[in-house]
DNA sequence: TTGTGTTTTATTGCCTCC
DNA sequence: GGAGGCAATAAAACACAA
């Protein structure tokens, strides 16, 4: 009996320092909610009971962290329109048009301009748009993402608008949103929850109006944002670049034709077939990172795996993980702070076999994703399903193309970019007065170096897990229109993919098929 | 090992909308 | 007035240089 009122007594003693002390989210949670936050920034209560009662957190937690994480997406925001507007000194008018998203993203922007959308508001037209359809969200991503053309499938969006998604994501612009996992069968966008609806109260007229507007706007802004120092077809004015290693740009593959989307392709970044030198040559300066992912990491990792329930054993591997991931971030950029952490220890940390009840039930899911049988009314289910879809895609994903690709929070401590301003950013946040009185010829040179810097890195830099950072988005999106311009030929995806398939086919965990790997693959656009 | 800086989490207050 | 959101703040956890 005193032994366990001893027991009790100190359970309660640690609950209560639980209670009291703010606890981290662990690895899996984070995650989930990572996961779920790039679709889904402006949750329901639904989605938020489910994901609190999935996590072991109160829907409190869910809130909150939510909350923060829209913060913290504000905050890199303006921190990057800083960055950007000391480069483009006209205004923030033009930062504000370029992040896409509104000062405030909660009260002012819900009646703002539309010029001022943000996520949210895009979400949620998006969510609660009925009137856009299938072709309208085809169109959509097909006028703005060519790459992707040859490889988007008419019928879900799903498999191309994954990259994309990840790719575009953190609100960056109305096209980030994932349209047809949300459609009905019959091509409308259902409500999602009508008291969401009602409570966000966004009238889907306002966007539908100006929808052509926002894209112009959008791209026209991202373009100014870059675009006081770059020429479409070349360097900056008056700015030469350091000439580029031989075969940095080139594709890593047998058609030069289609090299144009290798650039920033990160599974042939991290493809074996990649020499050392190559390897070098795109990244170098990132490969300590990889070669720091050793194959300690990876026995450690693959043994999380298969330990799905240990949640001691996971906290310690939060623990390390956190550690390995903050000392491997391999580059800047902060839109995926999920993609590295560990996807497989005990998804949502309990013991009754969730995790692995995803695991087996994403066959199902996958295979049936791409039909409207898939889909559900039920709104919340019909999220939580997507979102255990990507879950499983992006476990699966990583297993299918190395661990190596494996990387988290890259953005702080990079140097470059950081989530709260960094020295250099702080640093260079010059008064608007004088830097309207003109730079130095000093700053002027310094500001050449960073963008020339920023230029490299752009298509230099690939997200481990496929996830491109904010800045490679913006260039690609700006290679994107360049391409339209010049109508260069993009590399059909479904080539590489096939290429891709082939290659991942050895390095593949034996339990994986053929098939299931092809449609794994098919529905990732890296 | 320690000090410092950064990030993450929790709390509180205020605002807006219904 | 309640709900949901953001902003500000505090504090714990963490990373890293000296």
């Amino acid at each position: 009996m005193k032994e366990s009122s001893k027991l009790q007594s100190e359970e309660n003693k640690v609950s209560n320092d639980k209670n009291k002390k703010r606890k981290l989210k662990t690895q899996s949670q984070l995650f989930a909610l990572e996961t779920f936050y790039d679709e889904h920034k402006y949750p329901t209560e639904e989605m938020k009971a489910e994901l609190a009662e999935k996590l072991r957190l109160t829907e409190k937690q869910i809130s909150g962290w939510f909350c923060h994480r829209r913060l913290k997406d504000k905050r890199l925001m303006k921190d990057e329109a800083v960055a950007n507007g000391r480069q483009d000194r006209s205004s923030g008018v033009i930062q504000d048009r370029g992040s896409g998203l509104g000062q405030d993203s909660c009260g002012s922007s819900k009646h703002a301009d539309y010029r001022y959308l943000d996520a949210k508001e895009v979400e949620s037209h998006d969510f609660y748009n009925n009137e856009i359809s299938v072709a309208d969200m085809t169109h959509r991503h097909r006028s703005h993402y060519p790459e992707n053309v040859s490889a988007v499938d008419d019928t879900s969006s799903e498999s191309s608008s994954f990259l994309q998604e990840r790719a575009f994501a953190q609100g960056q612009d109305p096209y980030d949103m994932e349209p047809s996992r949300h459609l009905t069968p019959n091509g409308a966008l259902p409500p999602l929850n009508p008291k969401g609806a009602v409570n966000l109260g966004y009238k889907p007229s306002g966007y539908l109006k100006v929808k052509g507007e926002i894209e112009h706007a959008a791209i026209t802004a991202v373009k100014k944002q870059l675009g006081r120092h770059y020429e479409e077809d070349g360097p900056l004015l008056g700015i030469e670049f350091d000439p580029l290693p031989p075969g940095a740009f080139e594709c890593q593959t047998e058609d030069p034709a289609n090299e144009t989307f290798c650039v920033a392709n990160p599974p042939l970044l991290n493809s074996p077939e990649i020499s050392a030198a190559k390897k070098h040559n795109l990244s170098s300066r990132y490969d300590s990172h990889y070669t720091k992912f050793n194959s300690q990491d990876l026995h450690v990792e693959r043994a999380d795996f298969g330990s799905l329930h240990e949640s001691d054993f996971q906290d310690k591997q939060d623990k390390k993980a956190r550690q390995n991931i903050k000392q491997r971030q391999p580059y800047y950029g902060y839109t995926n702070h999920v993609s590295g952490r560990n996807p497989f220890p005990d998804l949502y940390e309990d013991s009754t076999g969730e995790a692995s009840g995803y695991n087996s039930a994403k066959n199902h899911r996958m295979s049936t994703k791409h039909g409207v049988e898939g889909m559900r009314s039920d709104s919340a289910s019909n999220h939580s399903d997507h979102f255990e879809e990507k879950l499983a895609v992006k476990t699966k994903d990583l297993m299918l193309h190395g661990y190596d690709k494996i990387n988290p929070k890259r953005i702080q401590k990079s140097g470059h970019v950081k989530s709260k301003p960094s020295s250099s950013i702080r640093s260079s946040r010059v008064p608007v007065d004088t830097e309207e009185r003109g730079l130095s010829a000093r700053m002027a040179k310094e500001e050449m170096i960073k963008v020339e810097q920023k230029a490299k890195n752009t298509y230099r830099d690939v997200d481990g897990a496929g996830r491109l950072s904010n800045e490679i988005l913006v260039a690609k999106r700006a290679k994107v229109d360049m391409l339209q311009q010049y109508h260069v030929k993009p590399s059909p995806v479904a080539e590489m993919e096939k290429r891709k398939i082939h290659r991942s086919a050895a390095e593949m965990p034996s339990s994986f098929s053929e098939d299931e790997t092809a449609e794994t693959s098919s529905s990732l656009d890296y």
